[in-house]
DNA sequence: TAGATTGTTAATCGATTAACAATC
DNA sequence: TAGATTGTTAATCGATTAACAATC
């Protein structure tokens, strides 16, 4: 599925920016896999099995290099995206000051609580109701989730009878998607819960450590 | 680093939990498959690889699967995390109800905005300038950075430079690891970026079903 | 030309899946 | 015993890394 080729070209991409705004024109695929965390090979490698190719010996030119890889992620134009629950979660993603610059525009957020209803936000907050019809009259393709679990898949039905081809899950819960739409679950508790495993096998590595030397 | 296969360990654990609460005593991995979505036999795998064995023709003892895995993943205590950042996203993760249920607690949240500390929250809020003193004396080893990319890095440098063990990132901006410390880099941003990817791709091909049939 | 860098092919590594023996 | 399920070994798949040829 070159689910990890993709995230690395997005990654490529952001780096490309910053390189840009420094003033550079020419980048090597060296600097590249610095500033992502990756190698250069993995770098070129990622490069071929998109059909991009440099200058041997010249590097990239960062001008060819961003049309190139923005084509390839469909950067062309700007995609709006909803954002379901207005709570915390919610409202952070609904603040998050990064979209306009990756081509993302929060086109409205919708909570079932009235007291977050606000038509007239620069953002506008609508009621669950209206989910329906908003995706319909505004061709909404793409999808966040903020909503407790228990109200989760009741959204999410909805998203997919009306044609959202990808949703971003935030709801502690796995849900089943189709062919027809992608959908990537993130679930924080488990994040936390996972970097506690490793946090804690570290301790017990930095005690071993002081205790044997190594 | 096995990392996934401990990420599913999470998952099943809190797959049990459920099925436990459902008054079940007995589980077969087919059964926690569909609860988690993956398959029979990597459920078995993933147990072969942590030495957890079943009876054959019985399943597993929910009880007993769960006291093992629950050790396996060190959740015989409760983890004290702090939350660096009290934005939205920081907010939303203080907040977060499943988190006592996962032997997680939310010790402290620290801003440098005045307007957001709190001391007598239940979840206190400190100030910034405290950080350092809190992690010391209360031998914090996992945290949370919701802080604006410019401040990562600072707030980076103080959790490194007293001893934490795990970090969960969310400001969009690599931090580089050294091997005393794990690090689980979260960027919101690029998981939409990445999906939008997925559902242009999707769109393309259901147009070209409706042209060419398929 | 020598040195640096790209881009590809082969090798390795890790994770998933298939096949099947063991046994309750 | 027959059927169902576990648990392991082998095969496959995909992703990363190593080696190196091409060439600017």
């Amino acid at each position: 599925m070159y689910k990890k080729p993709i995230i690395r070209l997005s990654r490529y991409k952001n780096a490309l920016y910053r390189f840009k705004s420094l003033g550079l024109v020419r980048i090597f695929s060296d600097n590249l896999a610095d500033a992502v965390g990756a190698t250069a090979v993995q770098v070129r490698k990622d490069f071929s099995f998109f059909g991009i190719t440099g200058n041997k010996r010249g590097g990239y030119l960062i001008e060819d290099l961003l049309s190139k890889v923005n084509e390839i992620l469909g950067k062309d134009k700007i995609t709006k995206v909803i954002v379901v629950g207005a709570g915390h979660l919610g409202s952070a993603l609904m603040n998050y000051k990064g979209f306009p610059q990756l081509g993302i525009q929060i086109a409205a957020g919708f909570d079932i609580d009235p007291v977050k209803i606000n038509r007239k936000a620069p953002i506008p907050i609508f009621p669950l109701d209206e989910l329906r019809d908003f995706i319909r009259t505004h061709t909404i393709k793409v999808a966040v989730i903020a909503v407790p679990d228990i109200a989760a898949q009741q959204v999410f039905n909805i998203m997919i009878s009306e044609g959202i081809t990808g949703i971003v899950n935030f709801a502690p819960l796995r849900l089943k998607t189709d062919k027809k739409c992608a959908v990537h679950n993130v679930n924080l508790g488990l994040e936390l819960e996972t970097i506690i495993y490793f946090a804690n096998a570290l301790e017990k590595e930095n005690h071993e450590d002081g205790h044997f030397k190594s």
